[in-house]
Formats: structure tokens, C-alpha cells, sequence
DNA sequence: CATGAGAAG
DNA sequence: CTTCTCATG
């Protein structure tokens, strides 16, 4: 089974940058799709539902801005929209996050908020990362597998973003922050790319449009999917896709690959 | 002398799509442009100024709205901004109205409201209009030769617009604004390019963006070089300039030569 | 249908 | 530097 995650900086764009070519490509089971920045109702006539696949799309209230869409070849259901915040959404209006369930697999579909705008975005974000770490627990805990992927806009550690030193004072890559992934990873959420690879520098996901970033590999690694326990017993193997997917968005997707049974 | 004037809906797009090859080309004196959306300190690094040119530029207060700016190869002086108006912005915020003075012959640089979005802007176009008529009396009855030049946005004639029975209701070819340009003829102003061709079909300078109508030749002519008596006796020729300038922008440019003396 | 601003990333 | 919306034409 193949679950790919990728942030498409607007599904529209991408569209018209051959996103159906890298969906054909990828032979995916499971996709779950971050910042689609569209209703479904918006996509363009030129655009079709990849076929063979269900789709769960959950937008943000204002328009153009964030949202996640789930694709499952697998029968899937959907189980919740949000996450039990003490910021007064509970109903997630900026399309964050949705979880499905495929067979007995959880995937919560991720795009945390980005803290970079302003002093107050990264408040929210601070509060999102502690009400969302306390409500991960039911997943990370049980007993039948589960997935967190998406964009979760931290690079965890210096091997995760290559300039460490000029990026102390970069949300995304703030003390604090970094600190939240360690005990993200501490309650056995398991970042499979990283174990699959060991302590190496990169691969990133994200690369700045600014300059020559993507062409020099100057990048984030803000892109996961973490597993439980449960999961991570079937798991393969991961990768991010840099070839193929290169003009499509400004993230580049992660796919991991479980066994069966 | 030869001179032009041009709706460039956007000197920055014009300019990256070919405006300066048009300025070589045309070999001009006198260059007027109307909807210039923007301030000389916002043009790309990559742009410079028409060498051989002085540049008068009067924009709007609101950015990348409206504005005209006035280009010559003959020394200039800048006689005034904006119309003697009732309307209480004498200040010419709007960026519409721009007289220079070149030798004895004086150019209104002038680019007439837009009444098609909302009735509260046809109103303030029909204002403009009186205002603007008498206003212009001064240099109409001038002994010395003025140019009245620019997008007025409206068409006189039946033979000024492609469709007049589809358009008797849209704002630019209502009764009103037809029996104000006849006012305009009236008092003295001459419409070269239609005394030059004579009573026929076209031709157009203005081509909406929907459709194919550019294509389909189903166009407008608001774009015009009016002249006061003193200014038509050097007249030799005029007109729209279809090919060339063609991508640059919505609107033709109109071309006028008089002669030297 | 296109321009440009502006918010956001 | 790019996405998308919105106002304006």
C-alpha cells in the first residue's frame, strides 16, 4: 500500500502544471493533498477527478486560502474534521485538518498553521501545536495503525533544513518548535523517512521561491508522514519525489510504502 | 510632428509585452498614455525611459489605477493637472487630466472616466463631462494650436462601434454621452481621424477582452485626436495602428502628423 | 478576460 | 517569488 502526502500550493495551479501526470505516475493508494486553496465547485472544466479514487475535500471559510483534500483508492470514511483546540474553531475554519479511515488504517491529513506572517500567526500556531499534540494521542496509542501526514511547517532537527545557524530565528525552525517535534516523537509518533534514512543531511520538501533555492537544494524538510507503532510494523520504505513532481508546487510530495498484511 | 496617444492599460504589462519596440518604431514627438497604473518609482529595473524623451507623469493617488503620463522629444512645459471641476477633487486625484506645452502647441493628455461599473460612476463620468466641456473652451478658441488626445470612453457614431444596436444601453455609446461628443464638435473640436476617412464603418481602437473580439475586428472607437482650428490647419494624417502594437494592450494606439510648420 | 494590489505563504 | 481574491475596467 502507497500513501503519498503533498502540499500543491493550490490545487488550480498545479493542475495546469501536470498534476494529473504525477498522480498517473505515482499509482498511489492513498493521497492526501495540503494549501489546495479551492473549492471543489472552483476547479476548472479542463479538470477530472482522478479515476478510481474517492475524494474528501475539506476547505478553509475564506476563499483561496489553505485546505486539505483526501484521495483513497481504498474504501475510505471519513472520521473527523479538526482537532479539539482550545482556539475557539472547533470547526476548523481554516480547513486544516481531516481524518479518514481506510480499512483499519487512521490518516489524519495535516496542514498546520505557518507562523511567518506575523508575531500573532505564530501565536496560533504555539497554541495549535499543544492542543494538537494532546488530541494525536488517541491515534499514536492505539492499537490499529495510523498516519500523520502533511505539511507540519517545523523542520525538526539541523539535518532537516540546510541552513541551521541563519534559520534560528525562522518560524518553522524556532527553539520552541523544535523542541514540540522531539515530544511529538516522544509519545511514539515515528518519522519514518528519517529512521529509513538515519541522521544524514536532507532530503527536503520545501524550497524557497526566492533566488535559486530549489535549483541549489537549499530546503526544509517540513513534510512527514509519521506513524504508531501499529503502522510502522508494516512499514517499507520512504522517499521524497523531487523529479517529476519538480514544477508542480513549491513542496515537493513524500510517499511511503506499507506491506499488506 | 507626429504624435500618439495610447491606453496602455498598464505601463508595466505593456512593457512586457513589447511597448518599448513600439516606441522605437513609431518614431513619434509627442507620446500620450492613458491607464499608466503606476508610479515612475514602481517600474521594473529592467525598463528605462524612451531615450531622447522628457516624461511628465501624473498618476492616480490609488495605486496601479488609472494615470496618465506624457513623453516628448520637443522641449515641454507642464501647464496644468486636472479640470476646473465641480466636483471637489480639483486636485485631480484620479490622475486623468495632464496639459503640456510644447512650443505654441499645447496637448491635453486625457483619460475620461469609466461609467460601467456602477451608476455612482456614471454620474461622476457625467459630471466629468460638463465640467470637462467647459473646461476645455479656453483651448478650443486658442489662437494657438491644441491637441486634445486620449481615451474619452465613449463612441460618437454609429460608425465609431461594431454593434450600436446591442450597445444602446451600455455606458460609452448611451444618448447622452453621443449627444455630449456632438457638443464637443460643436464648440470647435475636430475629430481628425474621422474627417481624415470619412463616414464609415471604423475604424476601432478599443477591443474587449472577451471572446474573440479583437480577432472579430467587433470593437469601439473611444480613443481619439481632437484639434482646435489653429491645430487642424497643419493636419496631414491620422490613424489606428492594429498591427505591431497589437499584444501591448487593449486599446490601438491613434497616430496623428502635422506638419512642421 | 486582463491589470494590479494585497494577503498569505 | 507565487498563490489566490478583489476591484476596476
Amino acid at each position: 500500500m502507497r500513501v503519498v502526502t503533498w502540499n500543491l500550493n493550490g490545487i488550480r495551479a498545479a493542475h495546469r502544471k501536470g498534476l494529473d501526470d504525477f498522480i498517473e505516475k505515482i499509482d498511489a493508494d492513498i493521497m492526501l493533498f495540503q494549501e489546495v486553496r479551492a473549492l471543489p465547485e472552483q476547479m476548472p472544466k479542463d479538470w477530472s477527478e482522478p479515476e478510481g479514487y474517492e475524494l474528501i475535500w475539506h476547505p478553509a471559510d475564506k476563499k483561496g486560502y489553505s485546505g486539505v483534500m483526501s484521495c483513497s483508492r481504498i474504501e475510505m470514511d471519513e472520521i473527523e474534521r479538526g482537532i479539539d483546540t482550545n482556539l475557539d474553531d472547533s470547526r476548523d475554519p481554516e480547513g486544516r485538518v481531516l481524518v479518514t479511515k481506510h480499512g483499519n488504517l487512521s490518516c489524519i491529513n495535516m496542514y498546520l498553521p505557518n507562523g511567518s506572517s506575523r508575531q500573532e500567526r505564530q501565536d496560533y500556531k504555539d497554541q495549535w501545536l499543544e492542543d494538537m499534540l494532546d488530541w494525536s494521542r488517541k491515534f499514536v496509542e492505539s492499537k490499529e495503525p495510523a498516519l500523520l501526514c502533511g505539511d507540519l511547517n517545523i523542520a525538526h532537527t539541523e539535518n532537516d533544513i540546510w541552513n541551521p545557524k541563519g534559520n534560528k530565528r525562522t518560524s518553522g525552525f524556532l527553539d520552541n518548535e523544535r523542541q514540540w517535534f522531539d515530544r511529538l516523537i516522544d509519545i511514539g509518533w515515528e518519522d519514518l523517512l528519517r529512521n529509513h534514512l538515519g541522521p544524514i543531511k536532507g532530503p527536503y520538501s520545501w524550497w524557497s521561491n526566492r533566488g535559486r533555492a530549489r535549483e541549489l537544494d537549499r530546503g526544509w524538510r517540513i513534510d512527514y508522514i509519521l506513524a504508531n507503532p501499529a503502522a510502522s510494523e508494516t512499514f517499507i520504505s520512504a522517499e521524497i519525489i523531487r523529479e517529476g513532481g519538480l514544477t508542480v508546487s513549491d513542496h515537493a510530495p513524500v510517499v511511503a510504502d506499507f506491506a499488506d498484511e
